[in-house]
RNA sequence: GCCAGCGUAGCUCAGUGGUAGAGCAACUGAUUCGUAAUCAGUAGGUCGUCGGUUCAAUCCCGACCGCUGGCUCCA
């Protein structure tokens, strides 16, 4: 987020050899920056909490934590007292330094104090001999390298605490972690500090409530959203492009129940391995289960008839509504709820369709997602970990084509993906791709998905040229993911000033006084009529008033009309963005926004 | 779920152990206005919920609910 504010100055950095070395490159220099700074945090609690043990300190993107193991936890006053003590210690300008270690004393020393997570680390990490760093009284086995002198580490500020865990595994030690960030100069810190304020500025929460597009109120339950007149619009406008391209493309819509019997998701599996995310219920002796998933119900619609391969591919799609129970702690807006909308599909087809089915995804994928103006992603390709194959379902044979079809995919595209073994779900590898916001922050949204699993356990078949059946390969994927989270995501990426064609009110009128009203109402009409939303502010008040409220609701045009206007059956354009834009005729501004809408033009 | 912080009018926020205030929005009236706030008046709150301490709780204590920042997880 703070990438261009970095000090441009260049440091010299410690290694544990005792050498000093100038860094290059920028990025590296505050990493190590602030990777000291964590050290002089986990001095000054050291000083203040005697005890407190430590668990690991990096740098992070925007600046550094250290989890430390405390008798208890940390407050909010506790922060202002540890970044005093840094300052005292920045005062004092202690050298930060290095020396080496013979493996067993190390041990040793850090078992002596109580240290046993650096014990821990020590064993796992360190060779025969380990650097460490001393900062005062704290020593710390660290790779370093580190600023010279603590007085160096002049500009930070500690941001908040939180809970962690050791290695970040619930099961083990819970540890309290502090965060912070450092920069070179006051005035970085500072213009980070502003960017923290512009990034909320256009969170989609505060957005949502600024806009009136959505609502999750207490009464209903977290997590639930309430869609609102203008984001319902908003929303509707998403999905009806994105369903008539899906039946551009050859997909067929379906639709499914919300409730089932739990013999259906018994037999997918999903009451097993998924059963602490699904909401249960009882009726009339019976076990319900709300889906938290939409593929069992396409399954269940597919195998109403026999298929032959010449019927293949088949295409389902459906915005499917799912409710799945998440930690308390996780939801977050939009973004993270308990009950979404996916635009889900799954394509039944052979395999040797697998391929050019894979394609069509991607394809699709890019089409949406540049619609929007992502023309950036972060693309993933998760296969399997080879070494355990008896995690997961399917064939050798199938991981491997599999990721055959989805690696030539990626490479006819042109597009470029990080592989990661391992990170595949039990029941099949997949592609992600991760959109690239306005601010540069990821957000995961396109998902293609193999499924080895559920064409098993519901034995889905299809009749090949051979006549016997084969089994179908399925594969499960969303484009917006969510539409929940992609409107989240849009809000976000566009800071609330939607494209014409997405914006809930595209126009606002705004007649000068009351004589303009009549006049006002017509050209509402006429564009109303043509298929606009418009709205006029006949409310008794000053036109700059109306332009004010019409500016903050980021309506995308504003049309002054006033006595000018009124003779000569013209319009004043003001515009979002740009502001006044002149006069011109009612059907040219019409033929424009026509164009704007019909072409779903990214800016206007 | 875990740790910390927070919860006062539609929104943004003040406030005090003695049953609450501002600005904006809303409503009414005046004004009829040329590119980001015209003036005046009116109305609006069981101070998240439930318990406890107290003569008295919005304020102190506890539990619960929710939100925020993180951890874990994920569309």
């Amino acid at each position: 987020m703070a990438k261009e504010s970095i000090g441009m100055q260049p440091i010299k950095a410690v290694y544990p050899d005792g050498q000093a070395r100038e860094i290059a490159s920028p990025e590296e220099a505050l990493a190590i920056f602030r990777h000291s700074t964590s050290h002089l945090m986990a001095a000054a609690v050291q000083d203040l909490f005697p005890g407190t043990r430590l668990g690991i300190g990096p740098a992070t993107e925007d600046g550094f934590y250290y989890d430390f193991q405390t008798e208890s936890p940390f407050h909010q006053e506790d922060l202002e007292k540890i970044e005093a003590r840094m300052s005292e210690l920045v005062r004092q300008d202690l050298e930060i330094q290095p020396f080496l270690w013979e493996k067993q004393a190390a041990i040793d020393y850090f078992r002596g104090k109580g240290e046993h997570l650096k014990v821990e680390l020590i064993e796992e990490r360190a060779g025969d001999t380990l650097s460490c760093y001393r900062l005062g009284e704290m020593v710390d086995f660290c790779r370093g390298p580190h600023m010279a002198r603590t007085g160096l580490l002049a500009d930070f500020k500690l941001l908040s605490n939180a809970a962690s865990y050791w290695k970040g595994d619930e099961k083990r030690e819970p540890l309290q972690r502090i965060y912070g960030t450092g920069f070179f100069s006051r005035e970085d810190l500072q213009g980070y500090l502003h960017k923290l304020e512009e990034a909320r500025k256009r969170d989609h929460r505060k957005l949502g409530k600024d806009l009136q597009l959505f609502h999750i109120f207490e009464m209903a339950g977290p997590g639930f959203v309430y869609w609102l007149p203008k984001g319902t619009t908003l929303r509707y406008e998403l999905e009806s492009f994105t369903r008539q391209e899906h039946l551009r493309r050859g997909y067929q819509f379906v639709t499914i129940p919300h409730l089932a019997r739990n013999t259906l998701f018994k037999t997918s599996g999903h009451y097993s391995f998924f059963r602490e995310n699904m909401y249960v219920l009882d009726i009339e002796e019976e076990e319900y289960v709300i889906k938290p998933m939409n593929c069992p119900g396409h399954i269940l619609i597919y195998k109403t008839g026999l298929h032959s391969y010449r019927d293949l591919p088949i295409r389902y799609a459906e915005f499917g509504t799912v409710y799945r129970y998440e930690k308390s702690g996780t939801l977050h807006g939009m973004l993270r709820v308990r009950g979404f909308t996916q635009d889900d599909a799954h394509i039944f087809c052979t395999p040797d369709q697998v391929y050019s089915e894979v394609l069509g995804v991607i394809d699709f994928a890019e089409f949406i997602l540049k619609t929007f103006g992502f023309e950036d992603y972060k693309i993933e390709l998760s296969v399997w970990d080879p070494a355990h194959p008896e995690n997961y379902a399917g064939t050798a044979e199938n991981w491997q084509s599999a990721e055959d079809a989805l690696r030539r995919a990626l490479d006819e595209k042109g597009l470029r993906y990080a592989r990661k073994e391992g990170e595949a779900a039990f029941y099949g590898p997949k592609i992600d791709m991760k959109l690239i916001d306005a601010i540069g922050r990821e957000w995961q949204a396109t998902t293609i998905q193999f499924d080895f699993n559920l064409p098993e356990r519901f034995d889905v078949t299809y009749i090949g040229p051979d006549s016997a059946k084969h089994r179908v390969i399925m594969i499960h994927r969303a484009l917006f993911g969510s539409i929940e989270r992609f409107t989240g995501v849009l809000l976000e990426h566009f800071a609330g000033a939607l494209p014409v064609w997405l914006s809930p009110v595209q126009v606002v009128l705004i007649p000068i006084s009351e004589r303009h009203h009549e006049y006002a109402r017509q050209v509402q009409g006429r564009l109303t009529s043509a298929g606009l939303r418009v709205q006029m502010d006949d409310r008794n008040e000053k036109m700059g008033y109306k332009i004010r409220e019409a500016q903050m609701q980021k309506v995308p045009f504003m049309l002054v009309v006033g006595d000018k206007e009124a003779s000569g059956g013209l319009v004043s354009v003001r515009n979002r963005f740009q502001g006044d834009e002149g006069q011109c005729s009612v059907e040219d501004f019409l033929l424009r926004l026509q164009q704007l809408v019909a072409t779903r033009a990214v800016q206007p």
